[in-house]
DNA sequence: TCAAGATGGTACCGATCGGTTCCGTTTACC
DNA sequence: GGTAAACGGAACCGATCGGTACCATCTTGA
């Protein structure tokens, strides 16, 4: 087996993926793919038959290493279960800091890829639906009954805190969602009448777990 | 004063608002302007030096509008000034409701031009920035003592459920925003330790405000 | 009625888009 | 060393990009 071909995919890859993030996917053409990859414009579609294929291998690509590095990062805090879904947000932060930081790929591109039929929409889709999956585990291995409930909610914080970082421009979003999750968190599943709450909480807080 | 400039420059800025909104601004050329608005070439390049300027125009005008919209449909609920803020979030489900509903076209436009210094980028950032403290006033007029710190944390949860009714392609995240906002409300400022927040949020659920 | 101005249509400009084809060179494997 | 595959470079394709120039037509205000 050559390493060539290899070379010049992962060149490809890594090229593109690097572009699309930095300046957005339709704002990158092939050309300059190609010229700063310094891979030959027939070995580009030797490898890729178009170049919303290369679109669609970027995203899997950055789907799969972004959802690893997440899982990695919450679990190198070494929390216990209970503290974990909170983490993912102090593991958000780190991102945000990053100078070359510029939102969510993913967002990005089912934002610039407008038709939900595309096929880069629908990576991106369902990068969403597995990271929303993992703070459903997160959750449940919390203990939290209401996992299934909160699950999109702390999603919800995840991608506003996303895109208010980007917005921004500094990662203070990070922590802001963190406190918004800690107040979800601390609230109760169908709470009945006020004073019921309260008593809930209490209940919670002096001799539950955590 | 003749009426057919200020047709065809109107033709112009509804026409390219649409498109750009449904379908992204770098994805709709002049061309398309031109031909669905039915205005000349020429009378095109009369009315906007670029572009770009059209670009700003529309924004610019959309910002206007979106914000007048929000605090007509605030103000329409009738609500007491306590419960103005999370009256946006119903605002918001309606706005997600439509068929047309293709998320925030200043977020948008922000991931689309990412160059931060461009004109478009830095109208949408100061479109979001009013909004940001539109929230303020409403949370100050609710008599909420922490609206400085709340205003952003909502806005964070308007972006957040803007870009998951997107991504959903239904008006659900408006309702879990709201959701995930009352609890957040529900919060006191500087709880202290444990026992002490639960002590304070006794007080506050049994005999105090709301 | 008549001049001034705004209009829509079209031909045209250089640049760039995504994509195809061919060619000479380099690499890897036997 | 020889063969086959993968490579980089460049010429070329039709289409479209944003933008300019010119022209005939229609509306407006005096």
């Amino acid at each position: 087996m050559c390493l060539m071909a290899v070379q010049a995919r992962e060149r490809l890859l890594t090229t593109a993926e690097d572009l699309f993030y930095a300046e957005g996917i339709r704002a990158v053409g092939v050309e300059r793919i190609l010229s700063e990859s310094g891979v030959g414009r027939a070995s580009f579609y030797r490898h890729f038959a178009s170049k919303d294929e290369l679109v669609v291998a970027v995203l899997s690509g950055r789907d799969r290493r972004w959802r690893e590095w997440l899982r990695t990062a919450v679990d190198g805090y070494g929390l216990p279960p209970a503290d974990r879904p909170l983490a993912v947000f102090d593991a958000l932060s780190e991102r945000f800091a990053r100078d070359d930081f510029r939102g969510c790929a993913f967002i990005n591109t089912m934002i610039e890829a407008a038709d939900r039929d595309s096929a880069a929409h629908q990576v991106a889709a369902e990068h969403k639906s597995s990271v929303t999956g993992y703070l459903d585990t997160l959750l449940a291995d919390a203990g939290r009954a209401d996992h299934a409930e909160l699950a999109p909610e702390l999603m919800l914080l995840v991608d506003g805190a996303i895109v208010t970082a980007l917005r921004e421009g500094n990662p203070d979003s990070a922590v802001r969602a963190r406190r918004i999750a800690e107040a979800l968190l601390a609230r109760q599943p169908d709470p009945g009448d006020a004073r019921e709450a309260v008593r809930r909480r209490l209940r919670v807080v002096t001799g539950g777990m955590r």
